[in-house]
DNA sequence: GCACATTCAATTGCGAACAATTAAATGTGA
DNA sequence: TCACATTTAATTGTTCGCAATTGAATGTGC
């Protein structure tokens, strides 16, 4: 009984009750994934993130581009310095406001876009999972993610 | 109609579209709530985790540790050492096999125990979510996180 | 116009995370 | 027994991720 009550205690401290490391080994379970196949492209997975905010729309400042992705300066600079080296983009200091750096896609980084579309497709496979799965699951964790931040933010 | 084409080809790459990005910014979420609780117990989110496989069971081998969080020896080592520094554990050779170094709570690393029992539950009202649904999310995650695992590893 | 606060990116320092290699201990087959 | 493979941690080097600070540019209230 004394054994028992223990237990039931231990419950919440329990690592295969925690959503948090459930999430935490998905994260890198997803990055294994990625790896090889954004060998071939030359990116690491933060790198293919950014790639795919500037895909959709580039000459953005390091701003938004970190609220876009949850990143700040700290990370962002040194891998866009990275990611320019690789001459896959150019970073400008705004004419308007030269508080701002600009980072536009070079020719590279825009024909890069058309090797990433096999990208998500392998990774799709790899999933085991429907599409319709997966967007449900996203939208459950993306809301999770949005009320963590809530209550951390205010 | 072309305009149209465009933007259904680029669907998958669309950030908002990708899971994985779920996953990754909701993993930093959930280190952004846990870290000022965890600062009072001074441990780091994965030294916690590490903490956890140790409070369920310690005087275990650093691999075993290892195979728990899906990580390796360049991720543990140092993080251990820390640990040690900060006498939550103790890291001895095994007799029988040499190998090994065996990870053993300390006193204070037990005692710890006890006050990380509070954490839990302030994750859970950050999360403003409830437990059988959390639960849920969790078992879908760990699902998709070993089919993940599978396909990577076979 | 001028002190003051705010914004933005860069920098520094520390702690993961992982690939690749190394070294020691152990296991195995001939 | 002895060559050889395997197992286990540790090490090295690169890349995130973030807190804290810095410095330059911009915005503001008086």
């Amino acid at each position: 009984m004394a054994r028992k009550q223990l237990a039931v205690a231990d419950q919440p401290l329990r690592l295969d009750n925690q959503i948090c490391f459930a999430i935490y080994s998905a994260a890198h379970a997803f990055n294994r994934v990625y790896k090889p196949l954004l060998d071939r492209l030359g990116l690491t997975y933060p790198q293919y993130l950014v790639m795919l905010v500037l895909w959709e729309k580039d000459g953005v400042p390091v701003k938004d581009i970190g609220e876009r992705l949850f990143l700040d300066s700290g990370t962002l600079t040194p891998l866009l310095k990275r990611l320019e080296a690789a001459q896959f983009i150019k970073r400008t200091r705004s004419k308007e406001d030269e508080r701002q750096v600009l980072i536009a896609l070079t020719p590279p980084g825009q024909a890069l876009k058309e090797k990433a579309r096999a990208v998500p497709q392998q990774v799709l496979v790899a999933s085991a999972c429907s599409i319709p799965e997966l967007s449900a699951m996203k939208n459950e964790i993306v809301a999770l993610r949005d009320r963590l931040n809530a209550a951390v933010g205010e």
